[in-house]
DNA sequence: CGCAACATGTAAGCGGTTACATGATTAC
DNA sequence: GTAATCATGTAACCGCTTACATGTTGCG
């Protein structure tokens, strides 16, 4: 499943530019499933040339012409057997936690700082999914809703984490941490 | 933080080969970081060009000779200096979400199946951390220990929502589902 | 008899990111 | 005045994945 399934499952709920897809790709899916127009537009034109969706073009003034683009039977089925695999992945890549692993060779003021922003990152998701949550309340189907609660069960387990154990990457003073000194000696 | 840097991070605990790298990625850094020996072996023929590790080649016979490196002080430093990044990602990239969010399409039988194979994963992440924390309890660092349990947290979570909310997705017979007729009068 | 562990590497390819290119309108 | 919104696209690049290539030892 790569950013052209996932524009084909999006345009199968409806028709949409290919600016409308990056809002979803930054609203809903901001959580799991990151995209920007250099992949969404290649992705389109790819579509279309496939016969998967086909291309309705608006003309306008002072802007570029937009590109309506709408599913095709062709596309619908092809959907359904992207949809077909029992065993999608789900895969995490952190440079947060590997940062952490090393965290014995920072300064407790780096480790504040990078917890403080982590946290700060999370909250914005929260932010995001409370406004998600009161948008459009009608026509969300189950797994909209679905992945909503599990993006926010996730981010509640993160902040929470974090506010528990954080203080568990502390280190006495003089102890440890990154210091020119440190490294020189090292 | 690229395969580079986090193989510099685990060179900097002690002299390893690629192999032995291999094995830390496949079992504490598995849920959060994963790499293959197409990543590794280049990443520490770079390092070593850079002269940020040694290596020291051990002959075998039968086998490869193993290459054993080591961290310089050039590469403790080039490690410190990569630590100090104040907001270190976090990204998720799940096809399993994104079915999710198509879930309408499928059939109850798909559906389930995902689900079951989806926890049959989380489960095996659980088994491995339990082997992790039984093993080696001392010369953990903190960074380690954090990460671990906030490995256990997520899957923890992620189990308890899906047990929770996976019966959501499912629909009434009949209602919808990915079938040959429906796509063909779709 | 076959599989897992040990041990290293190369090369093609893929998919996504980032930067570039253009430009009007509207809200603060 | 300056930022955000609207609106599309290309091209270079980067980093990781996958497949290929090779071969022994030991366990069940």
């Amino acid at each position: 499943m790569d950013v052209k399934t996932v524009c084909l499952g999006m345009l199968d709920h409806g028709p949409a530019t290919g600016y409308d897809l990056k809002k979803a790709f930054e609203s809903s899916f901001a959580h799991f499933f990151a995209a920007g127009f250099g992949s969404i537009y290649p992705a389109l034109s790819a579509l279309a040339d496939e016969g998967l969706v086909s291309c309705e073009t608006i003309p306008q003034e002072g802007k570029p012409d937009r590109k309506l683009y709408r599913i095709t039977p062709a596309g619908h089925d092809a959907l359904l057997e992207a949809l077909d695999n029992p065993n999608p992945s789900h895969k995490v890549r952190s440079e947060f936690l590997a940062t952490v692993c090393f965290s014995h060779l920072m300064t407790n003021e780096q480790i504040r700082t990078m917890l403080a922003n982590r946290k700060r990152e999370i909250e914005n998701y929260l932010a995001l999914f409370e406004e998600l949550e009161s948008a459009c309340t009608d026509e969300r189907t189950p797994g909209h809703e679905f992945v909503l609660g599990f993006g926010k069960a996730m981010i509640k387990t993160k902040l929470d984490y974090i506010d528990r154990f954080g203080d568990t990457l502390l280190h006495e003073e003089g102890e440890q941490g990154n210091t020119k000194a440190q490294s020189a000696t090292g």
